[in-house]
DNA sequence: GACAAATGATACTATTGTGGTATCATTTAC
DNA sequence: GTAAATGATACCACAATAGTATCATTTGTC
């Protein structure tokens, strides 16, 4: 079980690296810097600004920079770009099986746990990292 | 991401309705009651006896019964034998890159709610999910 | 206008983990 | 001897993750 990807990972200190610097990031920059595969990079900051977390600027001299201030940027944001709805905990069996969900007692301890984990993770800003 | 998987979530089932009966209990029976695919949960059996969650008799009237007391049994055991290590969160970034680990304050936000999880985790035995 | 430097879009591949099936071997009660 | 049980093991299918590659488009600079 992994709490995050390693998308969300490199996501997270491209994130950070870009909201250190005033001056809009290329790719090349960040690859330098974060050692990271190139494509792959490229593919994540796409992704980041067809979210609307970073804005691109396109030619000669373009990049990258933050859409909004990293105080306001949470990582689970990120991690559910990467990775999806977080922390989701589907029961297996099927209704019939398991016809009182609502008193399941797994599902309820687990979705408790899920519960504060998500807590925590909305405590956690970009700006809380750097 | 999924805090347990199929796997993980069949044997905690299985070892609960195992905990309820004072006579072994066989797969047939599992899967009657349980409606898992048969082949699915006799792997899941076994491993479940190889790892000393179980014991296991042989031949005509054999099955399985639990080999400590419901009590005893944490679910986070479980989750170890089929998810191995629970929450393990690998920094991504090799030692070269990101040479002060002990200050990575990413991997250490996310170390505290491991933590956390983990500690919930061992609360919850098989007797409590009964 | 040509060119270089940047991102956009997209398609492909490789590896791994999860979920599941199938089969033959062995043990044991009757 | 046979049926009913588990043991061991090999295999398959699918999805998610990780990564690569390529062509298209935009834009600043000469």
């Amino acid at each position: 079980m992994k709490l995050i990807t390693r998308n969300t990972d490199y996501a997270l200190r491209a994130l950070c690296y870009i909201s250190k610097n005033k001056n809009i990031v290329t790719v090349n920059e960040l690859v330098k810097k974060l050692k990271v595969p190139r494509s792959f990079m490229r593919k994540i900051l796409q992704r980041l600004n067809k979210r609307r977390i970073l804005v691109s600027f396109k030619g000669q001299g373009g990049g990258f920079k933050l859409r909004a201030l990293p105080e306001k940027i949470r990582i689970i944001e990120i991690m559910r770009i990467f990775q999806g709805q977080v922390v989701l905990n589907d029961c297996f069996l099927k209704k019939d099986i398991c016809p009182n969900r609502s008193k399941c007692v797994l599902r309820e301890k687990i979705h408790s746990i899920e519960q504060n984990v998500i807590k925590q993770l909305k405590g956690i800003t970009i700006a809380s990292l750097t």
